[in-house]
DNA sequence: CCGTATCCATTCCGATACTG
DNA sequence: CAGTATCGGAATGGATACGG
């Protein structure tokens, strides 16, 4: 962040880059995922310094990703939840993680699946498809403008 | 990068953000899906310096998401080109992107729209499917370890 | 338990100058 | 064109100490 571009980028991967495109952030979403909701959890998961992570779930409040709300057990805390905005990034870190799982592990696989949690089955591929269905490839898409 | 907890990190999502997980390589990635191959667009297409975009450029090529080719142009130079693994990253590039404009435009939206070459139409939302083809969202999925 | 405040080291980034 | 070398400033990160 804080590199002078992203002003008044029109892209919306920069947009999004300023938002989350920083190390901690995703893995915060990530854990909040997961259902990690306090602060010494996040510590604890991460292994991050109190301060920096007071910092990212700051900023990440601050751009309507997390939400902070009453601790659920009662005590006198709160509790970092996902807005409807931060869920939305779900794709993006299901997308980390199969790309991670397939490119990224040598002679030992990845250790961990992500599974439907009904079926315990392992989920599908994400994968990018036409209006009509059909399977893209990156060389398949184009840019357009949009009208006003 | 380089921060302390990656070196054994067995999360895939950290796995990935330790070879993209900084500002510029997504940046890059996005741009030579696009079909950017030479230095200098690059250069012109992000704003950064030469040093730091030579050295993201050696950094991926080292992590395969790159690889050099000779310029198809027949000039001196050389080109980057994404590697399978590198081309890997689309659905990454694809769920920033949606995300992005789903949720970071306020009352004019994005200008771009990334549409199928051959219809034209608006490509799909990504989405996450159980292996009988079921919408997910991310409470129904949970992460199991798999036996060696 | 949940942070904030401080200090210090490292890294990153941008600009510029220089080379083949 | 395609980098490399260098520099200074800014941001990041880790550790720790402190306070509500």
């Amino acid at each position: 962040m804080r590199r002078k571009s992203l002003k008044g980028a029109a892209c919306p991967i920069a947009k999004a880059l300023d938002v989350i495109g920083d190390w901690w952030s995703l893995l915060i979403v990530r854990d909040a995922l997961r259902g990690t909701r306090r602060f010494s959890e996040f510590e604890k998961s991460l292994g991050v310094s109190k301060n920096i992570l007071a910092g990212r779930l700051r900023t990440l409040v601050g751009h309507g990703i997390l939400e902070l709300a009453p601790a659920s057990d009662g005590s006198a805390y709160q509790e970092y939840l996902l807005t409807p905005k931060g869920r939305g990034l779900f794709p993006v870190i299901v997308a980390l993680r199969q790309f991670g799982e397939e490119s990224l592990y040598g002679s030992e696989p990845c250790r961990t699946v992500m599974v439907d949690r009904k079926s315990g089955q392992p989920v599908r591929k994400l994968e990018l498809r036409a209006s009509n269905g059909r399977l893209l490839k990156p060389g398949e898409t184009m840019l357009i403008r949009r009208e006003a």
